[in-house]
DNA sequence: CTATAATTTCAGTAATTATTGAAAATTAAG
DNA sequence: CTTAATTTTCAATAATTACTGAAATTATAG
């Protein structure tokens, strides 16, 4: 099995950023191996192409599994598994996000609403616990959007990343409607702004 | 220097967690300290608290600076450096998703430019160009639109956020209003939509 | 400038995490 | 059901990363 140069390369970075993360070396490049090629590759492929030990391909494989980031197919006449990347890079992206939530911050939210429930009994817990509630309104905030964009479809999502700062002014301009909708006037005079409700203009 | 348990779960978590990061136990826990500490804390008030030597809080502070996530300030006739956390759960935020975009995405996109520029001399090369540019335009699109939405104010990131899933309706009022204003009509139905060009509504 | 307090560095060691090979378990072909 | 192919598990070990204490450096008070 050979990789080409170009492959490699690429191989070799996913490894090296996979530790900057919580992943490991193997893991990041199984993963980009599989990313790049262009037909499914078995364990022993795998094993051989990245000079990894077989045991140690298949603890990768069952890592990537469990971040929902393999397919697995079998081949007519071949009793082995064959591995591969999906190809959507928007589905990945969805993926890893959805599963970074649940490993990451949904652990951490548990927690944070846990130590908010205590009544704190003296004035450094009452401090302490206000910066708890910051982060946590902030985290639930954050991960809350992340849900409703996940099931935006590809088309949608590109649109509003495009956007970017420009939403400012789509926002501003929401507001005047929303407003001028509500007061039948065309004031739209934005200065206190009323919490946004979802889903209502 | 005692901590209390309500701190102590915090800051334990933030330990844990770290790891799951790139970033160790140590760091973590001496962040989350700093975070629910309601004074700033010096150099051994930190390895008393979390009982770790007094060079591995030093390293722990380096390597925090480094993400510029703490503030350092001088207590008058005290010569020791005092450390806090800056108290902007939003500005934390930015700071954040800054730094890990310098580490973790830009050599990314780096060794992805310098892959997409060579002519591959055979069809697996072929493909994995392919499945570089993809990945590449994916990351560069969520990335630009990151620095972007950098710029914007806590109270117009809070209303983004809020926004969540409807954002695609308002999205196509926005493709309305732009079209109308275009062909001064009214129609505005939104078939094939034309890219959108940022700024311009 | 000197003395001392405070901080950082760094080589050595501890602890953790990654990797392997051999053995066990699973799967499916015959 | 038996057998052979394939995959997984796991205890041993290799490699990496974290942590410490002692020594070096830096900063400031007098």
């Amino acid at each position: 099995m050979n990789v080409t140069p170009l492959a490699q390369s690429f191989v070799m970075h996913f490894g090296e950023m996979g530790s900057r993360w919580g992943i490991n070396r193997t893991v990041g490049q199984i993963y980009a191996l599989l990313f790049v090629s262009d037909k499914p590759l078995n364990a022993d492929e795998i094993a051989d192409a990245l000079a990894f030990s077989r045991s140690n391909v298949s603890m990768g494989l069952k890592e990537l599994d469990s971040w929902n980031l393999t397919r697995l197919r079998h081949l007519p006449g071949d009793r082995r598994e064959y591995f591969s990347a999906p190809d959507d890079v928007w589905a990945i992206f969805k993926t890893l996000a959805e599963e970074r939530r649940k490993r990451e911050i949904d652990p951490t939210l548990t927690m944070l609403r846990d130590a908010l429930l205590v009544t704190p009994d003296n004035p450094q817990d009452a401090f302490a616990q206000a910066r708890m509630r910051a982060m946590h309104e902030l985290i639930e905030l954050v991960t809350n959007w992340l849900v409703d964009v996940q099931k935006l479809d590809e088309h949608t999502l590109r649109q509003l990343m495009k956007l970017g700062a420009a939403a400012q002014r789509l926002l501003e301009i929401k507001d005047k409607l929303t407003f001028s909708s509500k007061t039948a006037g065309q004031g739209g005079k934005h200065e206190d702004d009323p919490s946004l409700r979802p889903m209502v203009f």
